[in-house]
DNA sequence: TCCCCACGACTTTCTCGCTT
DNA sequence: AAGCGAGAAAGTCGTGGGGA
């Protein structure tokens, strides 16, 4: 069994997962003020005559979408590699379209260990990437500020965006198998609006495989959610999903927790839940046989799991591939 | 001495506009 | 269309900070 610890692992781990999150300990040392203003001037000059200016808006893209990327994030769906990555957002951020905070985790022996920089929508973002899009910014606006005011569960969604940051990770040199949709808990909660959206999954994803599109709903389990709330949370999947619901728990017993109370809830039903936990993922990587369905034994790969016949959607516009961004200038939730 | 991350310096590759 | 050059982007390597 791999240790649990992501801080144990390392670049030389063949499949190591170096910004899967351990849940709730991780202090962020942030910027005293959110910048209100939101003038572009002398900016759309500098971003017009960018090269790279695409793929900037994609990235600001993706932030109003998921809110918190860290470097590696950004470097998995975005660049090939992390000097990229963190040159890129540096300018971005001396642009002053995107904020920085840095991540420090209190290791249980004492001191601390240094984890990659989060990255946020500014409102001058917010601003610049409405007009890129030509919609309202007032929403994107609002929805940036509450990201940086309001971060109760940065260290749950830092662990989600993880979750998809590192499939797209693992699959982007497959040449017939990619992550085409990343649909955050914002995109997912406007479908949950006939139930209860806060019981809504946190993640949705399209994985593309060969011959099949594999629809999924992630549910990042961080291990205080009590067992009645596990319940309502299955309850809820089982009235408004259709196809998977994965679910990640944070160490082996936790994962036993979450069989039984979907075990109990969907007795009799069909229900499309499989479960993990996060030592399987780190050791065996998102793509590897990790995925337990209710009531049965065997792990299976998530490109194993049945999906419907592929339609228009190409391998090679998916996350991460090659200049993916050129052709989805919505980021990861667009078309 | 080692780890992890950010970043500076230098080199190589790519992109774009201009000229012929 | 082809060739050229300037500047930007990307690759590589080493260093530094903060920690064990």
């Amino acid at each position: 069994m791999a240790d649990l610890d992501p801080g144990r692992y390392r670049d030389s781990d063949a499949l190591a997962l170096k910004w899967f999150q351990a849940g709730g300990r991780t202090i962020f040392v942030r910027p005293q003020d959110w910048e209100p203003t939101t003038s572009v001037g002398t900016l759309a000059g500098a971003l017009l005559r960018d090269q790279g200016r695409t793929r900037d808006m994609a990235v600001l893209a993706s932030l109003g979408q998921h809110h918190y990327l860290t470097t590696g994030h950004a470097e998995a769906l975005f660049f090939r590699s992390a000097r990229g990555a963190q040159r890129r957002m540096r300018k971005l951020e001396e642009w002053r379209l995107v904020t920085r905070w840095h991540q420090m985790e209190p290791r249980s022996v004492g001191g601390w260990r240094r984890h990659p920089d989060v990255f946020l929508l500014t409102a001058r973002g917010a601003t610049v990437l409405a007009h890129y899009l030509r919609s309202d910014p007032r929403p994107l606006i609002k929805r940036a500020f509450s990201a940086f005011q309001y971060a109760f569960h940065l260290d749950h969604a830092l662990g989600t965006n993880g979750f998809f940051a590192s499939l797209v990770q693992a699959s982007r040199e497959l040449p017939n198998q990619g992550l085409y949709h990343w649909l955050g808990d914002d995109g997912i909660r406007s479908a949950f609006q006939e139930h209860d959206p806060e019981l809504s999954p946190d993640g949705f994803g399209r994985y593309l495989t060969a011959d099949a599109e594999i629809g999924f709903h992630l549910e990042w389990d961080s291990g205080t959610e009590r067992p009645q709330r596990l319940r309502a949370k299955a309850r809820a999947a089982l009235a408004a999903v259709r196809g998977h619901v994965l679910w990640v728990a944070p160490w082996p017993a936790r994962e036993l927790t979450i069989r039984s109370a979907l075990e109990r809830e969907s007795s009799g039903r069909v229900a499309g839940f499989h479960t993990t936990h996060a030592g399987l993922l780190c050791a065996h990587g998102p793509l590897g046989p990790v995925w337990r369905p209710l009531e049965q034994d065997d792990r299976r790969p998530l490109s194993a799991l049945p999906g419907r016949a592929r339609g228009p959607l190409q391998i090679e516009d998916c996350l991460g591939k090659p200049g993916w961004w050129e052709r989805r200038p919505g980021g990861t939730e667009g078309a």
